[in-house]
DNA sequence: AAGCCTATAGTTAGACT
DNA sequence: TAGTCTAACTATAGGCT
């Protein structure tokens, strides 16, 4: 029925969009892969990164490591962790005088890639049973990049079997913070 | 000398992580990847994101459509849009009372992406000239979805031209709030 | 509505400039 | 530092279930 507009498998015929169901389908598979990405360049960067998506029906999304609102404060310059405040406030007060907003530093290199990891096998942790193998239980936080690297690539290979586990188990086996639409029950969690 | 981790183009034999140079160059390559994809996301179906990201190095960067402001404040729930302020409460009630934070909506549908066209056609004012098309000149607001798109194709299709001949003009031809490294000079611009 | 499949377009690491 | 190129790989619309 409808035909895509843009690149992704972009056609020649692009023409109506249903604007119906298959709008919604391509909002929630390019919000997966663009979450997909940002975990990508969490991963292999060491980058924090923090995305907000308002759909136009009305349900915020958002994707967020360490979290949202961690990354959300220290972007408007408060709340700035403990070390290194110095230079936190250095780049701060920089990037306000730069006429848009305010910055920050880490520095933290592996760290957050090393979290990633470590709360990635914290969230298997009731389900690991079901992998056969046991080298994500190591001491994640000695290993270094380079075996981040082969770390990542296995989970990556035992994703799939995860998932569907998961699911069973916990409602949420993905390592970042995702939230859903908020027109999900109320009083669901809380 | 460094080979690939992730699945972009992934090899095999992914090994060693240069982490210096190569690693800088994959995170702005990425990155820009990301904001490419969000820009798509905002395009196609209306959606509003904000992103930021900091780097290891210490650059925060960001992404927003609107603005990463605006949607952050939504997110945390101040400065609500006036239209509609009784169902952004409720909604930002509920997605607080979820357990993760709050909620909100604005039911536009098409207002980003009129936005989006209108700022991009705004940003292009000074070297609209070497365009040979008037197209975009036309009134952004009464266009619907439909034709949005044939002009988000159009608009697509001019942008190489236009991208080299922005840099030229103006500093930023991007249509969306995007921060670069706050290493920049500090009163660079203010 | 969510998952799988597939053809195809888009993305990207490394090399080069 | 930044742009181009390209092989090889991923992302994804539509179709189906």
């Amino acid at each position: 029925m409808s035909r895509r507009i843009f690149k992704g498998r972009q056609r020649v015929d692009m023409v109506k969009i249903t604007n119906g169901r298959n709008l919604g389908v391509t909002f929630s598979k390019r919000r997966a892969g663009l979450y997909k990405k940002a975990c990508e360049l969490c991963m292999l960067c060491g980058a924090e990164i923090a995305i907000v998506i308002f759909s136009p029906e009305g349900k915020i999304f958002s994707f967020g490591h360490p979290s949202v609102e961690t990354l959300v404060e220290r972007f408007l310059g408060r709340n700035l962790p403990p070390p290194n405040n110095d230079v936190h406030n250095q780049q701060i007060v920089a990037h306000r005088e730069a006429g848009i907003r305010e910055l920050n530093t880490r520095l933290m290199n592996l760290e957050g890639a090393l979290q990633m990891e470590k709360n990635r096998g914290e969230s298997l942790q009731e389900i690991r049973k079901k992998a056969d193998g046991v080298w994500w239980q190591s001491p994640i936080k000695e290993l270094n990049l380079f075996h981040l690297q082969h770390l990542k690539r296995a989970l990556e290979i035992l994703k799939q079997k995860v998932v569907k586990e998961a699911q069973m188990v916990n409602n949420n086996a993905f390592p970042f913070q995702t939230l859903g639409s908020a027109w999900s029950p109320p009083n669901y969690t809380s």
